[in-house]
DNA sequence: CTAAACTCTGGACCATAGTCCAGAGTCAAT
DNA sequence: ATTGACTCTGGACTATGGTCCAGAGTTTAG
């Protein structure tokens, strides 16, 4: 089997190599093999299992949840992964409403804001320092 | 003036008592005074400070640039408030961008998977499986 | 006065995902 | 053979924002 070094492995998927070593730290990468000065050898399917890291952090997935998704995707478990990536969705779905309600106040805020001026006038500041409780 | 202490100022601004030490310790509240034993009395100072820290978190502000805001506030620089505010905005602007994107590649692929059958037949597993190296 | 409730300190620890380092050893090309 | 590039280890450190702890001391209500 083809193997090639740790160096060669990020270059090639695009990851810095201390994170390479900082999955197998974690448990989420092992090395196919090592050479008898301990060098790190990869082959085909440890290229495959860091694209796939990759990806599914694009993806918005912890490295944790990789971690699930890879045994599931092991056991060939196509019902759980389907969960799984929809628990994902619910969860970035509500982030993205989040981020919206919070968009949306500063867009109103800074809308309002003269940029210059009393203080007292900054609706901004207002915003911050109200003394109502919410 | 009136004082009070370190649980009712937590108490009434909804932040954990332990949250509000560990703002003093990285010097964004610090406590009006203290009582010979030690103990932290807050006045009202202290509260709008604290409020202002809790509504600045649920705006998408870290507590770094909180602690510019109360400076800039303090200050009273209606400008340079109405930039970072702006800074920002652009800022979950563009976390919104990227979540919306991949919200929509999850819910491609969780729509094309059947939730069952064969592996290869899995969409997500195909997704995070690809030769291809994007 | 006593008992319950509160508060003090300083440091350790949590999760997340890396990033960097020194000092030693190894590999590859000339 | 030598040089330059690469790799090894293990632990420390980064940033973010807390959270928890023990053991001692303090305050407050009944």
């Amino acid at each position: 089997m083809k193997t090639i070094g740790i160096g060669q492995l990020a270059k090639e998927v695009g990851v810095p190599i201390d994170t390479v070593r900082h999955y197998e730290r974690i448990g989420l990468l092992q090395p196919a093999t090592r050479l008898a000065s301990g060098y790190r050898r990869y082959g085909e399917a440890e290229q495959k299992r860091l694209r796939f890291i990759r990806r599914g952090k694009a993806l918005g997935f912890t490295l944790d949840e990789i971690d699930e998704l890879l045994a599931l995707s092991a056991g060939r478990n196509v019902q759980s992964i389907r969960k799984s990536a929809s628990a994902r969705l619910t969860d970035i779905e509500r982030r993205i409403e989040e981020l919206n309600r919070v968009r949306d106040s500063l867009r109103q805020l800074i809308a309002a804001c003269p940029g210059h001026g009393r203080a007292e006038a900054c609706p901004i500041l207002n915003a911050l320092s109200e003394d109502a409780k919410p």
